[in-house]
DNA sequence: CAATCCTTTGGTAGCGCTGTCAATATCAGT
DNA sequence: ACTGATATTGACAGCGCTACCAAAGGATTG
């Protein structure tokens, strides 16, 4: 007896198949496939399991059936409001299903999300949602070569690793640049934090916007490694003056950014838009009630976590989509902060 | 043979054993208890787990072991930022350990939170971190049963479960209307959004704050079981207004409010704080920068989840602390919004 | 009525790891 | 050299569940 013996008032499937007065199998079977009982079987167990208070024992389940019903969410940052609007996506979409979720933080390091990756798939998890598009060659050939479903979140870009789901976001910054543009403003400055490949991909956007334009000044662009606050981006349009003390409006890498610079105008006595237009990215909540009102581009960040968790239980429920890459799109809000010059 | 046979590059601990010429059992004990082998032996097993690039399998180890090194996190919304501050502190200090997250939303439902932590109990966690201290009775008589560290956030209270950490919301609520007085307003307003359990002891401070003063007035208190945000915090600052016109400051009970009131101030002409002191809570980053900078009450969130964390950690191994509750305290950040008066 | 099929149920044998205890090696003390 | 104590190591069994196969029961057919 390697053990010491079980206590008697644990219960395990055995004791519900042997109040139910079936086979541990036959009652196993109750939780995996109810369809294959016969209607009989099927009553007893449901009610001897209920009586007991059956809850089953998931490392049991998972070593035996060699796969965990975990689905495995990488993100850079949990303080990042978009990404707790993806997470809640995620969560709502799994509340109720028999998934549950196993969330990291990759700490915005791809050789962190590597790591962890490895971990993850030791585990073998029912699916992967992991954030953009830029992993270490290693990680891409290790979730090539994994079984499960894998969902890139956040990016949409020309080779999937399975399934992606997101948007732009070289396009959705153009659009917000083209609508200065449209606006009539012409010495419009870029304003970014932290510079992950997202927001890489906005500058990217900007600077082919303002090319096009024939109006791109590198002078006007202020970027910074420092995680975004809204303090910083007071600090950042302060810093962005005093290099182009023309500029007539501010492209903020998101929204954090703009409403630092909203107040640092207010600070200054500058007057939004008249004196400087303000454009932020994500259209988080606070952008349509600020004073004036802020432009933003709207990202459907909750819709990305919810359709993303989606797509994992469709195709390990065997209905793969149609398309692998979704692109939710992105659009521009148009508020106060932005009205037409003069 | 009940069971397709292994694939033979799978890396089991028998594998791992085999390549360092030692039995399973003293490999498992390189990972469970390093000390207890021989300094050869130890290195042996060690270089040939890294050779074969061994990954343990938690489900098996779960399994054998009778316990899981999961932490489940119980947190009533995901959205909110004061969650994801105190989220960010428990990641971070279990960061590098063997321990991993299991994080649930019980989205402000007591009943929803039962549910969890009786799935959360059956699979035999390291230890539990739980919001609160308004649990259903049935959820207390559950975790008072239960083997495992438990330690409730956010709040303090009488009757800790297990361990708590967190502040006094009712103490914190006062000591900002305090401040308030002392800068030498009197009217002063409530206003409260979602009224979860802990908005409501902000509410008992104010209240008791002002009644202590002679100055509390029920007709200057306005509520809503709507969830938060900054639009809210407008619109119930507007309700506040048509209620008692005559009010001098507002006390919200939380900085979104806070930052909704100031921006309708501005759509009002009001200015802060002159005609109208704004006081929040929480001391989220942009508090310090607004315009006015804005009077909040600081609490310290990512300690807590921090805290929360490592006392789980340490109590699992045996080091409970000399108090299981602590209280963190809070600290009145004064600032433009709530200027002395006159 | 036998042959065939499909549905429903059960038996067997592990999944990969670790708790318990026993066995062996090592060492200090007499 | 012998005893007892301590450090290391190994054998065994089993954690609770499910994959696989086989068998039994019932329906259908020629």
């Amino acid at each position: 007896m390697g053990r010491k013996c079980a206590k008697p008032d644990k219960i395990r499937l055995t004791e519900v198949a042997k109040l139910a007065g079936v086979s541990p199998i036959t009652a196993s079977r109750f939780f995996r496939n109810p369809d294959a009982l016969s209607v009989g079987k099927r009553a007893r167990v449901e009610s001897a399991a209920n009586e007991l208070g059956y809850v089953p024992n998931l490392a049991a389940r998972a070593l035996a059936s060699q796969r965990t019903e975990v689905i495995g969410v990488l993100v850079p940052s949990l303080t990042n409001n978009v990404f707790s609007d993806v997470l809640r996506g995620i969560y709502d979409a799994l509340d109720g299903s028999p998934y549950s979720i196993q969330l990291a933080n990759t700490r915005y390091s791809i050789f962190q999300e590597e790591k962890l990756l490895r971990l993850f798939l030791a585990q073998k998890p029912t699916g992967l949602i992991v954030t953009g598009i830029n992993q270490t060659a290693e990680s891409r050939s290790i979730m090539e070569s994994v079984a499960c479903p894998i969902v890139q979140i956040m990016e949409i870009g020309p080779s999937p690793i399975d399934m992606m789901i997101g948007f732009s976001h070289y396009e959705a910054a153009k659009a917000g640049i083209s609508h200065l543009l449209e606006q009539g403003y012409r010495r419009i400055g870029f304003l970014g934090a932290r510079m992950d490949p997202r927001v890489q991909r906005r500058l990217e956007g900007y600077q082919a916007a303002m090319s096009d334009a024939a109006l791109f000044d590198p002078r006007r662009v202020v970027t910074t490694a420092t995680p975004s606050s809204v303090t910083l981006g007071g600090t950042l349009f302060a810093d962005l003056l005093a290099k182009a003390p023309d500029i007539e409006a501010v492209f903020c890498g998101n929204d954090d950014i703009a409403l630092g610079a909203l107040f640092e105008c207010q600070r200054r006595h500058m007057s939004v838009p008249e004196q400087m237009a303000i454009v932020g990215f994500n259209d988080l909540e606070f952008m349509s009630c600020a004073v004036p009102t802020l432009t933003s581009v709207r990202t459907n960040r909750y819709e990305m976590g919810r359709d993303a968790a989606m797509m994992v239980i469709e195709a390990v429920e065997g209905r793969r989509p149609e398309q692998p890459v979704v692109d939710l799109g992105f659009s521009v809000m148009k508020r106060q902060s932005s009205a037409r010059r003069n």
